[in-house]
DNA sequence: CCTAATCTCTCCAGTAACTGGAAGGTCAAG
DNA sequence: CTTGACCTTCCAGTTACTGGAGAGATTAGG
């Protein structure tokens, strides 16, 4: 399989393909004659587990901790679930962060006429 | 006032406050006869400005569009909403793209026993 | 007045995770 | 044999700073 090919089977981008391999997320795939990446179907599944991954906003040094796990048959569930739980609590600051941001900023433009005059309580706000 | 100063009236740290400069955000400050930087009131509310918009998540392009509003004395309110306007949207798809995340995340982490044992159901997701 | 600490300056490099583009080699179809 | 799609490498740019080196300026204490 191509690059253009793994790309496709796997839901990437060719440039983030190259990407990976190039920082060492997976293994550097085998060349064809010509120099050409050779991808397989267990190296499709890790492009697919990373992109997963950082679907699910783990960051790449994250998902290489992932990925070890995922190929470490020894591993433990708990292992997995520290790293996803740490994720998890993250999700919820942000979460939070955004909540307020939203309802000031809401507040601001609800309160805000939006008209042709200059007076603007946002602005009012920001300075 | 010297840059420390500044810096401590207006929220930012000390590279910050060159760094909004350096980028034209904010007027380059007139300097003292050893190169200092110095700064007045007017300068430190323009910083402020731009550290409470960066706060509201606005990127420097759209500080940049507000801070000329909010020294423009003939904008109306409606410009400004506007930007608000499309600010607090993208906070709302966020908000909506991290609950989802959330759910999912929080559903496996819940059905992952975290024991001792390999079979995780989080990693059974993203291989 | 000297010295040590604290500021300040500029410039360079690094962060995260790609993305775009240039210059050039390869391959399959017609 | 040529055209066009694909592949290669390498370099640069993105966002919004942040860290640090090396050097000059200023201030406080003794």
């Amino acid at each position: 399989m191509n690059i253009s090919a793994a790309a496709k089977a796997s839901g990437l981008p060719v440039k983030t393909v190259r990407y990976y391999a190039d920082i060492g997320l997976v293994d550097a795939p085998s060349r064809s004659e010509a120099g050409y990446r050779s991808y397989d179907d267990v190296a499709v599944r890790k492009l697919v587990f990373a992109r997963r991954s950082r679907a699910f906003g783990f960051s790449i040094e994250e998902c290489r901790e992932l990925l070890g796990l995922y190929q470490d048959q020894d591993r433990t569930s708990s292992e997995v679930k520290r790293i996803a739980s740490k994720r998890l609590e993250e999700i919820e600051v942000k979460q939070r962060e955004l909540q307020s941001l939203h309802d000031a900023l809401a507040h601001l433009v609800t309160s805000c006429r939006g008209d042709h005059r200059p007076d603007c309580p946002i602005i009012d706000y920001l300075g």
